[in-house]
DNA sequence: AAATCAATCAACCGCGCGTCA
DNA sequence: GTGACGCGCGGTTGATTGATT
């Protein structure tokens, strides 16, 4: 049995609204307010719309202060620079500009921002670790919590130490700070066979918010956890984060911020899908994406399967 | 001028989550 | 503990508009 309609469907107008319907329900609005429920106010206000149909016209379109098109290059690199760290969490990157709703912000993205970064007229990027920090006018990014997007917090390594995402995958690194594997739907999966720190040693993401600690939940890291979206995974063998020439933007060469794109090889048919599907395939986007800022700090990651090639290579 | 294609974006849909009885 | 309900979200659809042939 499927979930019961939130109104009837027969009964109620679709399509475009009317001016009147507009004027209709913002002056019940600007009266009374939603009164705590959006699915009885057509019924009071007098109109023959569903309860969901009117809460998105009010918060697209008529609520006040809302700007409509016109995005500015600064807008730009704010959500370019949020999808890389959160992904499509589009009513998280519309709260940071102000004025624009996670339906505009969304439409920008697909018909025209992937575009621009496509024909290079804007990168993907992030600085360098020695100015990693969200541009001036990102703040007060809400927490995920762990329920939704599960983070993985390792340990800032002082020698060479190797990650274990799961039975077939592991990065290694051998100084700094190691990349965050943070994604929906990927448990956080450390061997620990390999795993042996202590919790002092966690490092903080350089991004508020982004990273809660208050959600870290100590026991994982001493678990042996294999996911089962992970086991069959479609990760292919040669799997690799690695920056390399196939877009984006570039390394540059040392000296100076360096610009750090971040693709992975699969058999899902990047770097082809790329030009459909912007930031790569499914999960490996978030995985990707999540890793972004903690990338950069490396240069150079390979994410290679264990025991077909030991040699974890760190170029810096 | 007409037909076709592409781009845009408003609106809809279904699902996950939180709340409450 | 559980089911119903409402909200909010991200993904998708489809009508409209503009560009091209």
């Amino acid at each position: 049995m499927g979930r019961a309609p939130c109104c009837d469907k027969a009964n109620v107008k679709r399509g475009p609204w009317s001016p009147e319907e507009d004027a209709t329900l913002k002056s019940y609005l600007e009266t009374h307010g939603t009164g705590g429920n959006w699915i009885s106010l057509p019924q009071k206000a007098g109109l023959k719309r569903c309860g969901k149909s009117c809460r998105l016209r009010w918060l697209n379109y008529l609520r006040p202060n809302i700007k409509h098109g016109g995005f500015t290059e600064e807008e730009d690199n704010i959500i370019c620079s949020l999808y890389s760290q959160i992904g499509s969490r589009w009513s998280l990157i519309a709260a940071q500009l102000a004025g624009r709703t996670d339906n505009d912000v969304k439409n920008y993205w697909n018909t025209k921002l992937k575009k621009k970064i496509l024909v290079g007229k804007i990168s993907l990027s992030i600085k360098n670790s020695s100015t990693n920090a969200p541009p001036a006018s990102v703040t007060n990014i809400p927490t995920i919590p762990c329920s939704t997007s599960p983070i993985l917090y390792i340990p800032k390594a002082e020698t060479e130490s190797t990650v274990t995402f799961s039975d077939h995958y592991s990065l290694t690194q051998s100084s700094g700070a190691f990349p965050t594997l943070s994604d929906a739907g990927y448990e956080p999966v450390i061997s620990s066979t390999t795993q042996n720190w202590s919790q002092n040693h966690f490092q903080y993401s350089s991004f508020p918010g982004i990273v809660d600690m208050s959600e870290f939940r100590a026991s994982s890291m001493n678990s042996h956890i294999v996911s089962p979206s992970q086991e069959g995974s479609t990760m292919s063998d040669s799997s690799s984060l690695a920056m390399d020439n196939k877009g984006l933007s570039l390394p540059s060469t040392h000296g100076g911020p360096e610009e750090v794109g971040i693709l992975m090889d699969s058999e899902l048919g990047f770097p082809s899908d790329f030009v459909n599907d912007l930031l790569f395939q499914d999960r490996e986007s978030e995985v990707a994406a999540n890793c972004f800022q903690y990338f950069a700090d490396y240069g150079y990651v390979d994410m290679k399967p264990q025991g077909l090639n030991q040699g974890v290579t760190n170029h810096y």
